[in-house]
DNA sequence: CAGTCCCCTTCAGGCTGCTGTCAGCTTAAT
DNA sequence: ATTAAGCTGACAGCAGCCTGAAGGGGACTG
């Protein structure tokens, strides 16, 4: 596990660094809230020890524009015991979990096993198609890491595209799908949901084959 | 769980009191160091909250006296005194954890929770979410440092977002969790308990999709 | 055992926003 | 150029959802 620890103070950014190591993960140890916006952008960590007072700015605003972006690499707090506001703010600013200095190292450890262990939970199997990533089980579409929610005929469209990817689907065929035999829909209802679903995926998204259907198009 | 407040500001004290009571615990408030000794002795109290500048005397040697009879009963001490020296003095002394005043009430109850944690064998792991802190042990929840109180129903309910965050959950799948195969809900009783979830912890909590189901929020 | 309290379910009325429909426009094929 | 096929903005209706209120029932107390 890959830790950024983000501390000004030398000795105890040491010792927490030391304690990490033993633990056996790997630690990147910075004191600069300038050189921690570099190495997030650059590395992709799992967790995120996070100072609140350093030289060059709060912590507090760090960790919102991490949040902000998107990054949601779980951060534990790291605070000296008088800023109560500070750690509620930390908290509603996104942060995971904190600790009060001075705090226990081997409490420190139990904490980072913690989160791990929360966030190598099973996640669903993504299916990437393009910019889009699809989380069938969440039922969720991130485009470009955004998240782009759909309704519910969209769904049930999109997951008929996604079930025969390439193949040629019939307007017959599309409404078989989303209506259940019995309804009836005597007009352009498929093509109304195609529409909405390119504006939200992309146009390049559903392929249009003219007087035969539609089909998935190419990633 | 069961508290005793030691304390002789007549306002500090009613503020705690009240603060405690919130939190659904129940508070023994005794002004008076010899009262205080007598309340230990005939009960059995989860946690001490002591004041260090009493009428009769510091709280420091009455701390000391109840360690010195092997009383293990957790003490946070409330003091004015911003000072090092008082706080190691304190600590030395057997005390768990400390508060400078004034301090902030919510401050308090999450001391509370915390030392109470501790106590109870291991510090359960929390689980932050916006502004909840979720103790999936103890199976309570804090709002802005606030307890909440959830009942069973409701808890299940945001156990299953929890389980599964970001998820997309029907109401098919939320009632199987709720009620063991055999029973049947022929209403919107899920409906119901997500409506006291959002209104318990706020609304943005559980998310809803509609005619698919519903998904627990981003933090 | 009566009394009390609180939780759970159910119901009803109100509200939201999804969905199907249509009209007018654009695109592709001949 | 003509025509068929597809695209999309707009909109009304209604399914689905929310929530206050009421009643039943279980747990606890005296």
């Amino acid at each position: 596990m890959r830790i950024l620890l983000i501390e000004d103070d030398t000795v105890l950014g040491a010792a927490v660094r030391d304690q990490i190591a033993a633990d056996g993960q790997s630690v990147d140890w910075v004191t600069r809230l300038d050189v921690a916006g570099d190495s997030v952008r650059t590395t992709a960590f799992d967790l995120i020890l996070l100072d609140l007072m350093l030289p060059d700015g709060r912590g507090i605003g760090f960790l919102k524009e991490l949040r902000a972006r998107g990054d949601v690499t779980p951060v534990i707090i790291l605070t000296a015991l008088d800023q109560v506001s500070d750690r509620i703010e930390g908290l509603n600013a996104g942060a995971d979990d904190y600790l009060v200095k001075p705090f226990d190292l081997a409490e420190l450890s139990a904490r980072i096993g913690s989160v791990a262990r929360r966030y190598s939970g099973n996640p669903n199997p993504l299916v990437s198609h393009g910019a889009l990533q699809i989380d069938l089980a969440a039922r969720s579409i991130h485009r470009d890491g955004k998240l782009v929610p759909l309704t519910a005929r969209e769904w049930a469209l999109f997951e008929a595209f996604l079930a025969r990817p390439g193949q040629l689907l019939s307007k017959a065929q599309l409404e078989e799908k989303l209506y259940a035999f019995d309804a009836e829909v005597e007009s352009n209802t498929i093509e109304v949901h195609v529409s909405r679903l390119r504006k939200k995926l992309g146009s390049a998204v559903i392929e249009t084959e003219r007087g035969m259907g539609y089909r998935l198009g190419k990633p």
